[in-house]
DNA sequence: AAGCAATGTGTCGTATTGACGCAATGATAA
DNA sequence: TTATCATTGCGTCAATACGACACATTGCTT
């Protein structure tokens, strides 16, 4: 039997990767699970490798599992980043092998990989990020705070922070990333992050309720300096509906 | 030097293929390019491998080159279909290795494949259908005539077309699918066919106008019953703008 | 107790949308 | 040749959605 930190290669399909652009939301700031990669210390997404009866879908999960604590989170594959080039773009990554991993087959990390874009909409407080065995650390990073990634991951989350926005024109975003109760301003600011720009209060209230995806509750949130702002909650009954017939609205 | 009927396998990665559901529009109908199997007899939609040195995109479209003729197509991957059972379905897939095709592994066919599905707006007069070494006719077939698929491709059809359904509110369609020179009936006819609902006449033709893409000829249809309809053109910077700007309206 | 920053609620003009009317055109049939 | 009629071209109107903005209210801060 080998050991728990060992990878058993010889059960994942050879070319075929996913990586995973997580999201949360954390003190009005977007944010991202990142990895610090131990030899080379760059950045890079968590991701992983698919299991001969995996679907690409049952691996994201497993992979996130992994790294965040978390079973059943919002995932949606995004692109597909089959650059053959790609994985050539750092050639330090075949040096990780040093550590601590056995490989039955050395030449692993050097194969072309075509790699599968996720990504996960999670509720930040519910995560406890856990690097995997070619990383040291694994952490939120401000989306504004990142910079150049391994490989093309930067590209990836480019392309995941673009469908997100697209997806916001005409899907609900918001239950997989704020807490149970949370603040009209909240919710508000989680919008003009994904969006990247600034939106009329008094309109963004008018529209986001008219969705009918929240219930107002008759409660305030305590302890903020000025007025205290209600709080609101989701009606999932609601946002599934709005999650599978759309919306309308553009923003 | 092989026959060119030869299908050199060692030159794909394994497990990764890609399925294409082109879409082409004639008398009034939406038309899919799809093969018939040699031996199952079943319809299959037009598909490939990836060699080495292509990208998924560069794989796509040289399948499409060889079933169609054309180059430089429209294509837009939309999703990856990754049941590991997908490539079960149908046992009969690996017997059709019979019909004069030599593999250096005889058990290409049967393992598991993850497809990467694209789609294709071409126009329809343009294209020369070929079929491929498995298949005996390559021919389109009128949306509502088409039956069940070999393996998931049915499945990976109506997700095609789910997806152009969505792109159609807010990016411009048709460019790719209609001649030079339309009236705007056929345009109309186009949107209706995939987004599978009847619109009015007068709103579509102000909504359309509004995008700026098109742009009225000093032409009429010739020989048509009835009133002959004028003939417009694509914008092609409008149309390309439009395209990646994205659009507004809901349909 | 006054100041003030943020929240809650409403208004107004414009643009968009869906539903529909009607005249003009031109091939078809009497 | 002329009447018919399906189809096209161009418009109206009411309901709604949207962006910009005003004003009162709340409750912590000083």
């Amino acid at each position: 039997m080998k050991k728990e930190s060992n990878l058993n290669i010889n059960q994942f399909l050879k070319h075929i990767s996913l990586d995973c652009v997580v999201f949360g939301f954390h003190e009005n700031q977007l944010k991202v699970l990142l990895l610090r990669m131990k030899k080379t210390r760059e950045w890079a997404l968590p991701g992983g490798f698919v299991q001969e009866n995996e679907s690409m879908e049952v691996a994201a999960n497993r992979v996130l599992k992994e790294r965040t604590g978390l079973d059943h989170i919002f995932l949606n594959q995004f692109h597909v980043f089959s650059d053959p080039k790609r994985s050539n773009i750092n050639p330090a990554v075949p040096d990780v092998l040093e550590f601590g991993i056995t490989f039955a087959d050395e030449n692993w990390f050097s194969q072309r990989f075509i790699s599968v874009g996720f990504y996960a909409l999670v509720e930040f407080s519910l995560v406890q990020p856990k690097p995997d065995l070619l990383s040291d650390i694994c952490e939120w990073i401000s989306l504004d705070e990142i910079g150049s990634l391994m490989m093309d991951h930067r590209q990836i989350l480019d392309k995941a922070l673009e469908t997100l926005r697209l997806q916001l024109v005409f899907q609900p975003v918001g239950y997989n990333l704020l807490p149970d109760k949370f603040t009209m301003p909240e919710l508000q600011k989680l919008y003009e992050t994904i969006l990247g720009k600034e939106l009329d209060r008094r309109n963004f209230q008018r529209k986001i309720l008219a969705y009918n995806i929240i219930s107002k509750l008759d409660e305030v949130r305590q302890g903020v300096p000025h007025k205290a702002p209600s709080l609101y909650r989701f009606n999932p009954e609601n946002y599934q509906k709005a999650l599978k017939e759309g919306l309308n609205g553009k923003w």
